[in-house]
DNA sequence: GTCTATAGTCCGATAGAC
DNA sequence: GTCTATCGGACTATAGAC
């Protein structure tokens, strides 16, 4: 064991949060992270790109677990049935850490940069998805609008998994997202 | 007229949009962008909240065209229809400006917070789109589906019509990625 | 670990239009 | 005089450079 406290970057995520939960995105510095960390500015900026990142350092495994479920899918589904289940495979990421995801997305939904930053991550996982459906032969524009529109699913289901106290799971949230938009056409 | 040239807020526009197109967005400086237009740096501030939204102040104008649209539709048609064909309403304010359409999406497209802010722009018009179908009795989550998934046609749609050499109309495009979109269903 | 550039805010000052 | 647009300078935090 070294000179240093373990885990540093997970004790800047959780001092993170917290700040961000108490007072506010804005009116925390990451002076003050690093602070309640116990490690300097200059650590925090070595493992986060930028002050906002310290919340999605999550998203590349959700990420990559979404581009693995669609590559072993097949071609058996339609794409955007494909797209979702896929999203659902990887749900047990949220159901296991529901409070953590609770407060992340207040922050989130409280302050206008950090919305900037949860949409990038979303374009970004449904242009990754987009890649996989195309991978398996399903062609332009439908892969992209499949894409998108499994992620539109996603949003509009995580959002209401987050409100419901009843104890619904998100892959059931997820499931009738998707029954819902499939009656709108 | 007085002792400055007319239109500052225009000039500015103009000149970030050249900037960027040049150099990029992060090799231009807010200091570069006013010097070209003859103001200063504080005059800049005066008329946009921050650097990127000197690209974006069409949005608001955008967004008033769609929830004016999708109020006047009723309520005939069924609501993904209601919001593409809100979208496809206000398409002139594109296909007038093709040119300056066709270098702000690839200056966009060129760096990653100008992205951020687009994806947060069009996220605030879904919303927008969303509150005023619930305005004319479409109830949750159907609004929310509906209007992100007309912002996904847009989306698409508006990409393949800078892509599309041929001449066809942004109309076409979204009319396009609308059956697309119902075909995945 | 220090040093610096840039973004963005705040206070006030000034010059012309009406 | 009042209103509006511009300008000047000091200041903090982010973020990257050295």
């Amino acid at each position: 064991m070294g000179r240093w406290e373990a885990d540093a970057q997970g004790r800047l995520r959780q001092a993170a949060l917290e700040l961000f939960t108490q007072r506010g995105f804005e009116q925390t510095t990451v002076a003050d992270i690093a602070e309640r960390a116990g490690v300097t500015e200059r650590t925090f900026f070595r493992y986060f790109a930028d002050k906002r990142e310290v919340l999605f350092d999550g998203s590349s495994a959700l990420q990559k677990a979404v581009v693995e479920a669609i590559a072993a899918s097949g071609t058996s589904r339609p794409p955007l049935a494909t797209v979702v289940a896929a999203v659902a495979s990887a749900s047990p990421i949220f159901e296991e850490r529901r409070e953590f995801s609770r407060l992340r997305a207040a922050a989130i939904a409280a302050d206008t940069s950090l919305m900037e930053r949860e949409l990038l991550k979303l374009a970004t996982l449904a242009t990754a998805a987009a890649e996989a459906l195309r991978a398996t032969g399903v062609p332009e524009p439908a892969a992209s609008l499949a894409a998108q529109s499994g992620i539109t699913v996603f949003r509009v289901g995580f959002e209401r998994w987050i409100a419901d106290d009843s104890g619904g799971s998100l892959a059931q949230h997820l499931h009738d997202a998707l029954a819902e938009l499939k009656a709108l056409s």
